[in-house]
DNA sequence: TATATCTATGAAAACGATTTCAATTCGGAG
DNA sequence: CTCCGAATTGAAATCGTTTTCATAGATATA
C-alpha cells in the first residue's frame, strides 16, 4: 500500500495525504476522508522513501566496547530506554575494546546515515577527540571525558580517592593498587590518581605505591594479585580499579591463605550486584551507569532537536555513592 | 557526491557505475576509470536510495526482554557478533518482559523494513506463535521452543532433571522448588517438569513438591525462600529456576541460620559468573547463551540468503554442562 | 555470408515519499 | 462589484539508486 494508492482510494491527491501526515493546510473534509482510508487500509509510510526524500532519519548508532558486561549493559539499557521513548531506533555495534574499531564502527554508522551517535569510549586519544569533534552529526561520549565533545562520565577520581581514604582510615599502611592500562583515561588514569591523592593525604609516598596492571576480567585480576603478593608479601590492603578485578584479587588472597578482611582490606569500584553476595561483601562505590546512558541519550536528543547553528559542548560528571561493606 | 556526479566525473553513465558496484557486464577500461574516480572521491552509495529501489536491507531487528541481564546480554553479544561479521546491522528493542511489548516491538521493526528479526522470548503463547509464523520476513526465536517458527533454545528440562538427581543422590529427601511463572514455557514449565521427573526417579511424590514463585530478581528469590522456610521449616534442599533466584535463596537461608551446604543444598541454573565466587560456590548448569545467540543469528542469515520458495522450520536445542560446586 | 546469440552501453523508468509551484477558491476590505 | 491575500489543492519535480529496454557491435553458429 503506497501513498499513491491510498490517495486514489480516498479520492485525493498524494500531496494531500502527505500534508495530512505532516500537518500541512488541509480542509476538514479531506482530513476525514484520508483518516478513514488510513484507518481502513492500515497504511504506513515507507521509511526508506522518507529518508531518501527528507535526508533525515531517526536512527541512532551506539558503539560499545562489548555487550556482555554489567556496566556497559546498564549504560546501554539506559540509553536505549530514553531513545526509544523519544521515538528513535538504536543500532548497536561492538568495538571489542579496540580503539581503532571504535572509529571504524562510527564510520560505518555514518554511511548508514544515522542521525547521531553515542560512543562508550575506552580511551581518549587526540585522534578520537578530533574524529568525534569533526563528525558532521551530533555525538555524545559516555565513560570518558572528551574536552571538545559532549560527554557524560563518572567521578572516577573522587570515587578512588574516597575509597582510599576509607581504607587508610582503618589503619592500613601498606596498600597496593591493581589498575588498568593508562590508555584508558577514566579507569586507567583518573582512578589511579585518586588513589595516589588519597595516599598523600595520609602522608604516604604515592610514588612508592605498588601497582599491577590488569584487564577488565576477573581472571586477570587474580593474576595481578598473585604478582603483587609475590613482590609485596606484607601488603595489607588492595585497591582495585574495578569490582571484577577485586573479585579476582580476593580469590588470589584467599588462595594465599590471607584472611579477609582481617589480614587484608579489599575495595573495588562500580558496585556490581555481586558485591553484596560474595564473602566478604565488597566495599565499592556505586556508579550510576544506567543514569549515564540515559543522560547521554537526553543530551543527544537535545542536540538533534536543537536548530541552533552552533552547538554547545556540554559535559556532565555523575556523582557516586560509597557502599561500605565488610571487605575492609 | 552522488552516483550521477561520480559518473560524469568518470565520463560514463550512472548505469555503468551501478554495474561496476553490483557486478554487471562492463569493459575493463570503464571498470578502471570508475575505480579511479571512486578512489579519488571516496564515493559511498546512498543506503536510503538503495533500499528504496531494491526493497531490501541488511537491517536485523533484535527484541530482548531487557539488556542488563547476564544471560540476555550474552545472547545478544553472540547474535551481534555473527550478524555484524556477516555484514548486517542490528537494531535493538527492549520488551521489558512484557509479551505484548514483544509483539509491538516486532511490529515497529516491520515498519522500519528490517530484513529479519530475532526474538528473545519470555513466553510462548498461541498468539506469539501465530504472529511470528505469519511474519512476512524471516524470524528466529531464542530461549523458547516455538513449534512453527525457527528457534534455538536450551535443554531446560534436562538441566533441571540432572540437577535434581544430583541433589537427591546426596541423600536429600525434602526438596523445595523456586520457579517462575508458568507463562514462561522454558524457564517456568520445562525446568519445573525436569525437577518433578527427577523426584519421581527417586520415588518421591512430585505432586507434593513445595513450590514458590519468583521473578528473575535476586530479591524476589529471597522473598520466595522466606515463604518456603515459613511453610516447610524442615526443607533440606532448594532447587532454583535461575542462579539469581538461588543467590537470593542462599541469602535468606543464611539469614535464617541454616548452614550451607550442611543443612540445605542449593542449586541454580544458568552458571552465572558469580557462581564461582559466592560462598558456598553455587552448583549450577552452564547454558551456552552466547552460542545460542550466535546460532540464532546463523539460522537467520541462512534464511535470509536462501532463495528456496519454502523455508524449513529448524529447531536447535543446545546442551548444557553440569557445574558441580560446593553448594550441595 | 547470413543469422542468431552474446556483451557492452546509456537513456529512461521505476521505487515511494516530500516539496515546490502554480492554479483555484474563498473571504473580506475598499 | 472589484481586488487582494490567504487557504486549499493537485501536477510535477526531486531525492539517489537499480533495472528494464533498446541499440549497437562483436562473436559464434549454420
Amino acid at each position: 500500500m503506497t501513498m499513491k494508492e491510498l490517495a486514489k482510494l480516498a479520492g485525493v491527491s498524494p500531496s494531500a495525504v502527505s500534508r495530512y501526515l505532516n500537518g500541512g493546510s488541509l480542509s476538514e473534509e479531506k482530513r476525514a476522508v484520508i483518516r478513514d482510508a488510513i484507518q481502513k487500509t492500515g497504511y504506513e509510510p515507507d521509511i526508506a522513501a522518507q529518508t531518501l526524500r527528507t535526508r533525515t532519519t531517526d536512527l541512532i548508532g551506539i558503539v560499545v566496547p562489548r555487550l556482555d558486561s554489567e556496566a556497559v549493559s546498564r549504560m546501554a539499557a539506559g540509553a536505549l530506554d530514553v531513545l526509544s521513548r523519544e521515538g528513535y531506533v538504536c543500532q548497536f555495534a561492538v568495538s571489542d575494546m579496540d580503539p581503532e574499531q571504535e572509529l571504524n564502527q562510527l564510520r560505518l554508522f555514518q554511511t548508514r546515515s544515522v542521525a547521531g551517535v553515542i560512543l562508550m569510549a575506552t580511551v581518549c586519544t587526540p585522534e578520537h577527540e578530533r574524529f568525534l569533534h569533526d563528525l558532521p552529526i551530533p555525538a555524545v561520549v559516555v565513560g570518558q571525558k572528551f574536552r571538545s565533545v559532549c560527554s557524560v562520565y563518572h567521578d572516577d577520581y573522587g570515587a578512588a580517592l574516597e575509597l582510599t581514604r576509607l581504607v587508610l582510615r582503618r589503619g592500613r599502611t601498606r596498600p597496593v593498587y591493581i589498575g588498568v592500562t593508562e590508555r584508558d583515561a577514566a579507569v586507567g588514569v583518573s582512578r589511579r590518581r585518586g588513589v595516589e591523592a588519597g595516599l598523600r593525604e595520609f602522608g604516604l609516598d604515592a610514588e612508592a605505591l605498588p601497582i599491577a596492571l590488569s584487564d577488565f576480567t576477573l581472571e586477570s585480576g587474580r593474576a595481578a594479585m598473585q604478582r603483587l603478593l609475590a613482590e609485596h608479601p606484607d601488603l595489607d590492603a588492595v585497591i582495585c580499579a574495578t569490582d571484577h578485578i577485586a573479585f579476582g584479587a580476593m580469590d588470589a588472597l584467599r588462595a594465599a591463605g590471607r584472611r579477609l578482611p582481617e589480614d587484608v582490606s579489599v575495595v573495588g569500584v562500580g558496585d556490581s550486584w555481586a558485591c553484596d553476595h560474595i564473602v566478604p561483601h565488597l566495599t565499592s562505590t556505586h556508579f550510576y551507569f544506567r543514569t549515564s546512558g540515559q543522560e547521554a541519550a537526553r543530551m543527544l536528543v537535545e542536540l538533534l532537536r536543537s536548530d541552533a547553528p552552533v552547538r554547545p559542548i556540554r559535559q556532565t560528571m555523575l556523582n557516586y555513592t560509597i557502599q561500605y561493606r565488610d571487605s575492609i
